[in-house]
RNA sequence: GGGUCCGUGGUCUAGGGGUUAUGACGUCGCUCUUACAAAGCGAAGAUCGCAGGUUCAAUUCCUGCCGGACCCA
């Protein structure tokens, strides 16, 4: 015994960032957490979702990100081998929305090779940000081995996937209807669109057929009457049955089309909405679009890819779809073909990105099919293990709702290029050899190229050798889809294309995390690449959190007010300095929040402990602060406690033990065995509970107070029990809180928590034959002390004070000498 | 319109067909007892959203409603 060696009298995010800086020093972090994929360990790899650099980090993506980390951790603690990428997605129009916005130029008046330039120095900016707080936060990523999905060699594997799907069959091009944002001036996929509430005109339309019968026909987009192929009514409303194969004439005049159309029934339309007369456009909605799939109807184009209405709009032509809109119901008034007119609530589809209305346009895209294999997609998702479970749901739900294929080229830049060439006469496509990185719209094919026939998909020959066949190349300008890259994501950290003796041991990739928002996007279309590219299932378990919410429960964002920068919150504390935070309340007035001290430990502790996986958790810095800092410095004071005792020579090898700590023994035994499972299980929450009622509850309180005379007197049992499970304590902590364990352990043991490699087990010797009577006593014994502490109370004298008259149930007499002295009881 | 989750002391939350419903924060009282006052100990505080139903028994299961949140059409 003697002084601590522990000397801060507490736990502090000063101390915690004097640990982390020491942590990050080359070649100790790399021996720690870098992946060695030859290892004879169980390899567990993890599908981190690489973010989005865009200036700042949310705080709720952090925390969710904080508890994949404790993932990474805890199998490692396992004795896994665990690939834990750090991969940054950025390719996507949101940064070149972010250097429009800076340098205030839209993208298309810049040369293409200039504008790249621009977003790849932005980007690499908010990356290096991006690290810093990741490293804040404790994550234990393969920094050395970063992967971004701009770079040529992520981009090489999206490209040869891309390819190797093309010559299968699975991605095909095709003109088809597609949702368009004349805006931004490209297309974008079901799953990138979103409802927006507006004012809308419903205007009630005279018609006339070629009887001159009069018909009403109500339309939001009376524009679009130039694209109208048929007009229908519902087979049951009897009002219109007459008309049922009459025509009618178009209200506003057209050109190179014809003048009428027929009307038809149809059981989509809503009797009830309008006039229950429905005119159909090609290309007006989605459902216009079905209708006219399933009529074998010819369709007009009517909007180009400007957004501007074409030649068969007549007077509209060359004006934007708003503009057409009013000049459609001018030319109607002047008529006096408008009924009347009605403002209307309507929801219309806008892009996520951009949030323009969406248009449906015929237009040339590459698609990747989907239709055909939701079937055995989800036959192959049922191999993996959802966590939790009821999230499965949402997977399920959107694979229900898919009915159209895939469209995954966009007109943009900063993206992954199709990597595709045409022949001068367009009937031969040039493909890069698997593993390159190409770009079509500046460079020609590398001389190892392949040549396919357009139409039948067969490779026909050797570009090197077909060059005089092919003519003039064109190159495609168009790029992927985002999700195209970001889907090879599972693919790419298990080693296809590049390791296959990993890919063999590391594929199905052992875990997708992630949150409920991306389900439809980034899962499913991950989970769709693994099926058509090697009909499996693409992870063994797939762990959906919930989204971070305001601590009203609100989702937090920046235009409601009340989102938190994660920085902010990871630095409260540090050097003495209170956060703050502004943000709007629930009734809109704004509140301000306050904390003296967080830091990453904090933070970690609090998600781990505060939200089952899977549901929406309230961020109050607030209340992390009050109810999570207390359990650091509880736990912290015990080690510090223990720090002044000898540990003892051999911890593996226990003396002759005395009940009361045989009985100490039995309940950690017990959150061992909870612990395990619950990292085995990926059970975050139930593991974080179980050290935390432990290391706060039973043994501080019970155990320890205990046992201070036999320590202050040099007790081997009672001292070799204190450390074995303080340290062992630290190592199933460790996944929660690394630097605070880390220090602790490597202070009072010369061995890092972090470094642990196996789970802790209690050796022989511990009486392990006694511990289920043991636990039997814990009801009676903490019962007993509170009634002590309770009678001293009442009487008002101090704990420390002696009492009499207390008799000590008979199941406690075998602590009788450590209760009588812990107490100071007078016989 | 569909899906998912939630409604338990002032606040947040655990649980789950059966005698006094878990824990934390806050509140109040006491205590600086050789780890810890950025702490400890103790106390008060809940007819478990509303209405039906199933049952010997419901806060727990079922139905409906009300309210909140998220996702989707």
């Amino acid at each position: 015994m003697g002084e601590p060696k522990i000397k801060d009298k507490r736990w502090s995010v000063d101390l915690e960032k004097r640990i982390q800086e020491g942590h990050f020093e080359p070649g100790s972090y790399q021996n720690r957490y870098s992946f060695d994929p030859t290892s004879d360990r169980e390899i567990f790899v993890i599908d981190t979702p690489p973010p989005y650099p865009s200036g700042t980090w949310h705080i709720g993506a952090v925390a969710q990100y904080s508890m994949i980390d404790v993932i990474a951790r805890s199998q490692r603690l396992l004795g896994k081998e665990v690939r834990f990428p750090w991969g940054v997605d950025r390719n996507g129009i949101n940064i070149e929305f972010t250097v429009e916005k800076k340098t205030g130029r839209k993208m298309r008046t810049y040369d293409r090779g200039e504008f790249l330039g621009l977003c790849s120095e932005t980007i690499e900016e908010y990356t290096q940000a991006m690290r810093k707080t990741a490293k804040r936060v404790g994550l234990s990523c393969d920094y050395d081995n970063e992967y971004l999905t701009d770079s040529p060699d992520y981009r090489a594997i999206s490209q040869s996937i891309f390819v190797d799907l093309f010559k299968r069959g699975d991605i095909i091009e095709d003109l088809r209807p597609n949702l368009y944002d004349p805006v931004e001036g490209t297309t974008i996929a079901d799953a990138e669109v979103q409802r927006a509430t507006r004012k809308t005109s419903l205007c009630h339309v005279t018609w006339t057929t070629e009887e001159n019968e009069e018909i009403v026909i109500s339309t939001t987009r009376p524009e679009m009457i130039c694209a109208c192929g048929v007009v229908v009514v519902h087979p049951d409303d009897s009002r219109y049955t007459n008309y049922v194969g009459k025509k009618v004439r178009l209200p506003i005049a057209v050109s190179g089309r014809t003048k009428e159309v027929e009307i038809q029934s149809h059981h989509s339309v809503k009797m009830e909405f309008g006039s229950g007369v429905l005119m159909v456009c090609s290309f007006g909605d989605q459902n216009d679009v079905s209708i006219f799939r399933e009529l074998g109807l010819e369709p007009y184009v009517a909007i180009d890819l400007d957004g501007r209405m074409t030649d068969v709009s007549g007077p509209l032509c060359g004006l934007t779809v708003q503009e057409a809109r009013l000049e459609a119901i001018s030319i109607l008034d002047k008529s006096g073909l408008i009924k009347s007119i009605e403002e209307k609530d309507q929801e219309v589809p806008v892009s996520e990105r951009g949030g323009n209305p969406v248009e449906i346009i015929l237009l040339k895209e590459w698609y990747v099919r989907q239709t055909h294999i939701q079937d055995r997609l989800r036959e192959l998702s049922n191999q993996s293990k959802f966590i939790p479970e009821r999230n499965r749901q949402f997977l399920h739900d959107w694979m229900d709702s898919v009915s159209i294929d895939w469209p995954i080229s966009r007109r943009r830049w900063y993206h992954t290029e199709v990597p595709i060439w045409y022949s001068q006469d367009g009937t031969k496509i040039v493909v890069p050899p698997s593993g390159s990185y190409v770009q079509p719209w500046r460079e020609d094919p590398p001389s190892d190229s392949e040549v396919i026939d357009r139409d039948s998909k067969t490779v026909i020959g050797k570009y090197s050798e077909m060059l005089s066949d092919l003519g003039k190349l064109q190159g495609e300008e168009k790029v992927f889809d985002t999700w195209m890259d970001s889907s090879n994501s599972n693919l790419y950290v298990s080693g296809y294309l590049s390791n296959g003796e990993l890919f063999q041991r590391a594929f199905p990739t052992s875990i997708r995390p992630q949150g409920k928002e991306i389900v439809r996007t980034w899962l499913y279309y991950t989970l769709l690449k693994s099926a058509l590219l090697l009909d499996k299932p693409g992870f063994e378990n797939i762990w959906v959190d919930g989204l971070g919410m305001d601590p009203w429960g609100r989702k937090m964002s920046k235009s409601l007010g009340n989102g938190i920068d994660a920085d902010s919150v990871l630095e409260c504390g540090a050097g003495g300095r209170t956060g703050s935070w502004k943000i709007k309340g629930a009734d809109g007035k704004q509140v301000v929040l306050k904390a003296n001290k967080i830091g990453s430990e904090c933070f970690r502790l609090w998600k781990a402990c505060d939200a089952q996986v899977g549901d929406d958790f309230h961020i109050n810095p607030e209340e992390i602060e009050t109810k999570y800092y207390g359990v650091l410095t509880k736990i912290f004071n015990i080690a510090r406690f223990a720090s002044q005792f000898d540990v003892p020579e051999d911890l593996e090898t226990p003396p002759h033990l005395q009940p009361e700590d045989i009985w100490i023994l039995a309940e950690f035994n017990r959150t061992l065995t909870i612990v395990n499972s619950s990292w085995k299980g990926i059970d975050i929450y139930s593991a974080a509970q179980a050290i935390k009622s432990f290391g706060t509850g039973v043994f501080p309180s019970h155990w320890l107070e205990m046992s201070k005379t036999r320590l202050y007197d040099g007790n081997l049992s009672s001292s070799w029990a204190l450390h074995r499970i303080v340290r062992d304590l630290m190592s199933i902590f460790s996944p929660i809180c690394p630097f605070f364990t880390h220090y602790l352990s490597s202070t009072l043991y010369g061995t890092s928590s972090v470094d642990v490699r196996e789970f802790p087990v209690l050796p022989d010797g511990c009486g392990s034959q006694d511990f289920e009577s043991m636990q039997c006593l814990t009801e009676s014994l903490v019962a007993f002390n509170s009634m002590v502490w309770k009678k001293k109370k009442e009487s008002g004298i101090s704990l420390k004070a002696p009492i009499s008259k207390i008799d000590l149930p008979p199941e406690l007499e075998i602590f009788g000498k450590s209760l009588r002295s812990m107490h100071n009881i007078e016989i």
